[in-house]
DNA sequence: GCTCGAATTGGACTGAGTCCAGTGTGACTC
DNA sequence: GAGTCACACTGGACTCAGTCCAATTCGAGC
């Protein structure tokens, strides 16, 4: 995680205590917070952290390409620091747990230039859906 | 389309004006609109109808599996009529357009045991995304 | 035509996200 | 170590999509 930091500061980024305490709430594998629970927990770590920052410090973190917006079907979106390494997701319908897939085959070249609609393609998103173990056993 | 009406009857779908006047509204081949745009179309032939009821509509509409929703990444929530015929989406980056597409393979087929966490997979959804001619024209 | 339960209305409410003017602060310079 | 200033942060108001609900209307079976 302190590779990201680093790689921030070498895109000029000003390091301070709320993007630090951001940066560190998104850290791991299957991760995949809401705006809010980052917030949650930014502020367990930051106690006078706004909102709008995290907000802030997210969109950044997006258009830097560090971490990766997520919209599933539920309301707010949700953020995958995991962009280093291509993934799709696994979402169950019922609970919205999220884990990340790594499936066989190239969507990509699933896709036929009569299909393109004159369009510059540039990317895939899978997500498969299903019952987790769970909600099954619920 | 009136076979959607005659099919909504079928099942025991209590017929009025506003629900005749949802159902007209999607109607068509890459038809993606917003529920607030359905409701201004609504409007336009029925000037009673209210944002609750398209929304109650849309909702049932939904769950009797006669129309898809699709979560892009803006806001609002999109619906498809196009439920009876599977396909995906590919979807313009700068300007929302959206095209259904049907590409070649089986991303079912792509998911390994292995990756599937013990869920119960029941369903994929294949989002392109890129640039349309128009955008990359401008 | 009557009846009754389902559908509609519209207005208030919620939750997620954005905006902005004022204030604070990293980091560069000396 | 102090000064500077552009960039970052704050918090509160605002927007936008969607939900809820009590009162009213109306489709369709008799």
């Amino acid at each position: 995680m302190s590779d990201l930091l680093e790689r921030l500061r070498g895109r000029g980024w000003r390091m301070t205590a709320q993007r630090r305490v951001v940066a560190e709430v998104l850290d791991g594998d299957h991760v995949h917070l809401t705006a809010d629970e980052v917030h949650a927990r930014a502020v367990a770590k930051l106690p006078e952290i706004s909102r709008a920052t995290v907000y802030n410090t997210l969109g950044e973190l997006v258009t830097l390409g560090e971490v990766l917006e997520v919209a599933t079907d539920k309301r707010a979106k949700r953020y995958d620091p995991n962009a280093h390494r291509p993934h799709h997701h696994l979402v169950c319908a019922q609970c919205g747990a999220i884990r990340d897939v790594h499936p066989t085959g190239n969507p990509m070249a699933d896709l036929p230039d009569s299909e393109r609609f004159g369009f510059t393609v540039s990317d895939v998103e899978v997500t498969y859906r299903g019952v987790c173990p769970n909600c099954a056993a619920a």
